[in-house]
DNA sequence: GCATGGTTTTGATCTACGTCAAGGCGGCGA
DNA sequence: TCGCCGCCTTGACGTAGATCAAAACCATGC
């Protein structure tokens, strides 16, 4: 149990700034007291590329947010189909508060690392601690979001429209995490296999390797090995992926 | 402006059972003082069916909660391509704190009543009102769930399943506001049109029909009419989803 | 009764994507 | 250096569901 020695590791501050639980919100008292709290209810976990984190079904006593590392969300078919319905990535939270199995199978796609709390703390905190709730409420409520433009990618758009939106996605949550490089030409590695590009897009993987070389063919992306894709002109992707061209901000 | 009217008319604590704000929520005070107060900032609406209540895009001063009624929530592509993302029956949700544009186009599916808040004083009441946000955690959440069964719905299953799976989705719903007939024959309506239910699954009108028609012809559903569906056998009709038998209980 | 318009069914055909199968590429350990 | 293994690509072919088109059904008003 690395929990406390990685607590002290690395300071709470600097790694979980996107945390639903802040330091603030956990105790006011002096910042030696709140470690050791904290200590006790919040521990990391590491985990290798293509490794599981729970199984859906699974006991999952606690509930975590990704610090490094991406991770999805997937349900599998008893025949073996399978979808994921959700990715991860660093701030993004994971767990059902008041649930004690997982609901989903978590796998981590790259090394990953995750800040969890236990589960029982956690709910306590919840309701002594409003703003917890707030947070975790716009959070869900912008993944409810995210899973509801996947609807809609799901259910009406073609597989290259699919490819494009995956792509235009990663470019854009691989800019702004970078700084924001406005409509230059960007530049990042896919950080996911085309099989689970498939399971992502509803697709088969000969679909997804197919698409890809049809849109490098035509130049709406440039590929170096299999991985790195370049956006020469982000507004030509944009145009591929179906979606309006305005990006829709509604904040 | 029916608000006072309608909300005396109409004793809100028979109602608006459901909905996120309780009597006791908004005011210790008394009765009397908790409904004026109430009539400020709550008010009913109807709509006909057919009617849309906001277009995506459109500024939407309320949140609000359904009464009676169905409605459903969807997007469109600039091309007409058409998918539906959330069904809202009695006692769901819709609108977002915060947000002030309806994200999605909001159509009522049969006549519908909502009961509707002043986004503004909504908003404060979260601020001052804990169990505000807890319980929308709650409800947020629950879509979320539902949002991403229905990922799976989309991307994987065939159109039979699809059908059968919503069929099995109505029929649950009707047999919980009813009383807790066990796997019984069940009998209801389908309250959507064929066009409705395709946008719903990301299907063609066509294809609906069809598979509809092969589970009549099939024994695992009779219809009556158009729209009259009784089921002989509920557990025939989920294994035609593709979903696990056991249900997935996991609260 | 009959005309009207929206909904649903059914048929004939087309096509995007899945399926099956064969290689190619690139990293890694012996 | 070679061979292995996991990924990825590409081709040939099959099929579920889309598309196009016609007709049947059903409610409504005249």
């Amino acid at each position: 149990m690395p929990k406390v020695r990685t607590a002290q590791e690395t300071p709470l501050s600097q790694d979980c700034d996107n945390c639903p639980i802040r330091h603030r919100a956990v105790c006011a008292r002096c910042e030696a007291d709140e470690l050791r709290f904290l200590e006790t209810i919040k521990y990391y976990r590491r985990f290798d590329a293509g490794q599981t984190v729970v199984w859906s079904g699974d006991r999952m006593d606690f509930v975590a947010s990704v610090v490094s590392g991406i991770a999805t969300l997937s349900q599998t078919m008893e025949d073996g189909r399978r979808q994921m319905v959700g990715l991860l990535l660093p701030s993004d939270f994971v767990g059902r508060p008041g649930r004690p199995a997982a609901a989903y199978d978590v796998t981590a796609t790259s090394d990953l690392v995750m800040c969890c709390f236990r589960r029982g703390p956690f709910e306590d905190m919840m309701r002594t601690t409003p703003s917890i709730s707030q947070r975790l409420l716009e959070m869900t409520l912008d993944e409810l979001d995210a899973a509801r433009e996947w609807m809609l990618l799901l259910g009406r758009k073609t597989a290259r429209e699919k490819i494009a939106s995956l792509v235009a996605i990663i470019a854009r949550r691989d800019a702004s995490l970078k700084l924001h490089g406005r409509s230059q030409s960007l530049s990042f590695d896919l950080p996911l296999t085309r099989e689970a590009m498939a399971d992502y897009l509803g697709l088969t993987l000969e679909t997804v390797s197919r698409q890809i070389s049809a849109l490098k063919k035509d130049g709406v992306i440039q590929l170096t090995g299999q991985r790195h894709v370049t956006i020469p002109d982000f507004n030509r992707l944009v145009e591929e992926t179906g979606d309006d061209t305005d990006g829709g901000f509604l904040v």
